[in-house]
DNA sequence: TATGAATGAGTTTTCATTCAT
DNA sequence: AATGAATGAAAACTCATTCAT
């Protein structure tokens, strides 16, 4: 009676803690199946609680996957704006925004098939979309810190950060799919390269 | 009767037909659609045929995917490969590759939702890359050609080949998505120029 | 491709069979077990078809119980049509309107008990009022008919007509629960005595 | 630790409490709902306790159904029984008889609710006629009152009787669901009058 | 005694595939 | 060849009951 309706600190972080254990079991299994073909089952068994458990904590396999979308994404993006904020001139900044995503990327490959595959039915195109114009604007801002500080003549800054994400995307893909052999590193370097070029560096 | 078990080259080309008539149907429902979404059913509703005829023509739902696949990427690749053919020089056969991808895509934009949706899922992963494996590899022939003619300096083909594909994908994809405004053209001349640059013209 | 669309009436009359039959399954089943406990399995079985077929047939298991509910009182209403269209004089009218329903529900006691369960669940309570308001009426029909030939004297017919209805309600589930050891033509004679005795003869 | 396994009366007492407020609850709840529809949460968040605790007091959902229907029961009975005794001549115990049902599932109609709909489902049947047999025997006694005080003839007091609780059924039952717009004093008034007619008064 | 997280059997519904006509 | 009714395995989700705290 004394707890009714409320949660003790402990009890919250226990619950937050099982809540992302769930979220990373369904990261794995959704990027390594897709949406479709994973089923709750799955995705219970993956986080070793029976599957009515599940449903405790999201209330719906959808839900799971906005949820599990979200988790990764929010790291990443935390991620990002450190290494950027402490990169100091347009190219260590921009060096920093892709370097990052190459290696988050590479490490969280469950992660990024789940964005790739998942994220790419039509039912969660828009939240896809929603999380690409973020960094899209970020990217953006980079470039046009740099103009502000004098370091870059104007350009279509817009369509080369759209350049940007669709090489560190095209990249990232492939060194998956073994289409490549290439490093993370050496992509980097290539699309800074790129970059730099486009924006007259 | 008299002619169980052989075709004559009528029956041949009527079977032919039927087939590519469902196939289209398939490719504009599963591009609506994705995969997993797509019965059977809606496949043979579009096509006019029932259920069970589907099966006269294909032995499962993942062959007829295979076989819409492929049949979109065979007229892509006729296409290119005349349009580039006719095109003289490295800038203008570079115009054409580019031009020629976004227009078609453009067109066919249930195709292209084909592709980019279901082609990304984990079991159709490996098709989806032969097909883009041989798009990259006209692609650098037209750049290798330009080397050999002393159009161009030696450089990063590949990876230069590489961008192209990834940034024609990314402005179609938001195109589609609406995440843009620009036009197909705008977006051609778009990748042609910050292609050119990469190769110093 | 010549029938598309369209059924030839042999189709259409092995259709309703079989609809039908799936119906009297239900009422058997549903009867028995209530709707709740009722496993839309368990109607499968015991119209020896599989769990798929019949939802070629319904959409949902709510619609299997309307359905079967639509078909017993259809049957009930006509036969009791026919009855009492064949009576002569308020009386007998009576009589027949009474003995009808005290026959069928003996004979169809499944019907009968889904009707009692299934029918006093909160939400089919509006179906199950609809066709006992049409019983109603059509027993005031009666009464009013006998006004009007002079034989009956004015009197509150509508709350004889209820009155009536609750006692065969009444009777008949006493009857199939054994809490009364009487027949149902005794019950019938019983509630026609009790009436004509409310309406003066 | 002194009562461990022992109960003083103080703890009686407030457990019998707790019980009953989970009672009242229950009532409220398969009223409104139904038995199968309804589930043990709801009633717990009703009763104010945690789901684990109602468990604590009754060892199954079943088992909260019986109990409150016999706690429904009982106090009409009580009540019944007192306002009956207190009546002087067979007319006045009639109409308390009756009249004391009308009021009370008027007054309680999420009692009445559970009574009709769920003890009409097959597994409570059994309890739900017990209950009704009480209530019969308690109208045969009042008529064999009459007769053995002279104020009535011999009659069909049994088959009286059990008409007397279908229209008080029926009535209420078109009440709650809105098929008539009378109120439970009409009806009792209308009941009443019809039993007298048919015993002769 | 009280709690509420955890369980998993059980339910409805969907749909790729088969097969008798 | 063509049909579409029939199948049944598989999926998402619910909820009565248990149990560690």
């Amino acid at each position: 009676m004394a707890t009714r309706g409320v949660k003790t600190s402990r009890q919250k972080a226990l619950t937050g803690l099982r809540r992302e254990e769930i979220l990373r079991a369904a990261i794995r299994i959704f990027g390594k199946k897709g949406f479709a073909a994973t089923c709750v089952e799955d995705i219970a068994d993956a986080a070793k609680i029976a599957k009515g458990t599940l449903y405790l904590y999201f209330k719906s396999k959808e839900e799971i996957y906005r949820a599990a979308m979200q988790l990764a994404v929010q790291e990443l993006q935390t991620l990002a704006a450190e290494r950027v904020g402490a990169a100091v001139g347009v190219k260590a900044k921009l060096a920093a925004a892709i370097g990052v995503r190459m290696e988050f990327w590479h490490e969280q490959q469950s992660v990024y098939r789940l964005v790739l595959t998942v994220g790419r039915e039509p039912q969660h195109r828009r939240q896809t979309n929603d999380l690409t114009r973020r960094a899209h604007e970020s990217l953006v801002e980079i470039l046009e810190g740099g103009l502000a500080a004098g370091e870059l003549q104007p350009g279509p800054f817009g369509e080369v950060a759209w350049a940007v994400l669709d090489m560190i995307r095209g990249t990232n893909e492939r060194r998956m799919d073994r289409v490549t052999e290439r490093t993370p590193q050496q992509d980097a370097a290539t699309i800074l390269e790129f970059t730099l070029r486009q924006v007259g560096l």
